[in-house]
DNA sequence: TCACTACATGTAGCTTTACTACTCATGTCG
DNA sequence: CGACATGAGTAGTAAAGCTACATGTAGTGA
């Protein structure tokens, strides 16, 4: 996978991790690990940072939570997250079409 | 479309844009637009360096051309840009599916 | 007990890549 | 003549993910 592949499309994925319940930042790690069969092994340097950066937009709201001497940061999508998730969607639905048009497939020449 | 949405997946589209002949930067570009319902508008300064940059690479061969007074820089595939052509594609793929799987759609849950 | 691994969060600095905002030049159409 | 499409290019900027690190707890196996 190339190194910057998913600039851009990493938020929705994000958001869509979140869509079924809270969840901390560990968590939709392997979430993305396991809903791309392997592919999405994200670093911690690139999800922290992330879900700060929806934190910050607004599109997310974060809590500390304490279990069995565990800190954890869990996250949960606002109304503004579930509108932006819904964007992040349709806009995947339109840049995947137009990429997936542009680079083929292959049309071989007839060769009559 | 969002800011750097296409990172990393502009350079698999100027491969395929080249892939039925060599064409010019200015070319280029208008199939990048046509081929994607006008999505992909995308201005010089994208364009031109990325091709710089595959040339760099090795993938395309550029040469100029002077027709009626208009100077061109005509590009052309490489075999080693045909073979990156063909891993992109692999890799969109890849990319692509494991997206739309992690995005959704929304499985709203059922109401019994 | 000690080491190692999984769990859990985070930051500083780097790199890549596309975008903005220009410059320069020719041909054509009103 | 002026505007616009064609055609190529650069300098500087911003964004976003990655690398490499720091920190700490809990469980597991030797």
């Amino acid at each position: 996978m190339s190194a910057q592949a998913l600039k851009g499309h990493l938020d929705g994925m994000l958001l869509a991790a979140l869509e079924d319940g809270p969840r901390h930042g560990y968590a939709v790690m392997e979430v993305l690990r396991a809903g791309s069969g392997g592919r999405f092994d994200l670093p911690t340097g690139t999800i922290y940072p992330a879900l700060r950066r929806l934190e910050r937009a607004g599109h997310v709201r974060a809590r500390w939570s304490e279990e069995g001497g565990r800190r954890r940061r869990v996250y949960e999508l606002t109304a503004s997250g579930r509108r932006a998730l819904s964007d992040e969607r349709h806009a995947w639905q339109e840049f995947s079409a137009a990429v997936t048009t542009l680079l083929g497939p292959h049309r071989r020449p007839a060769t009559p």
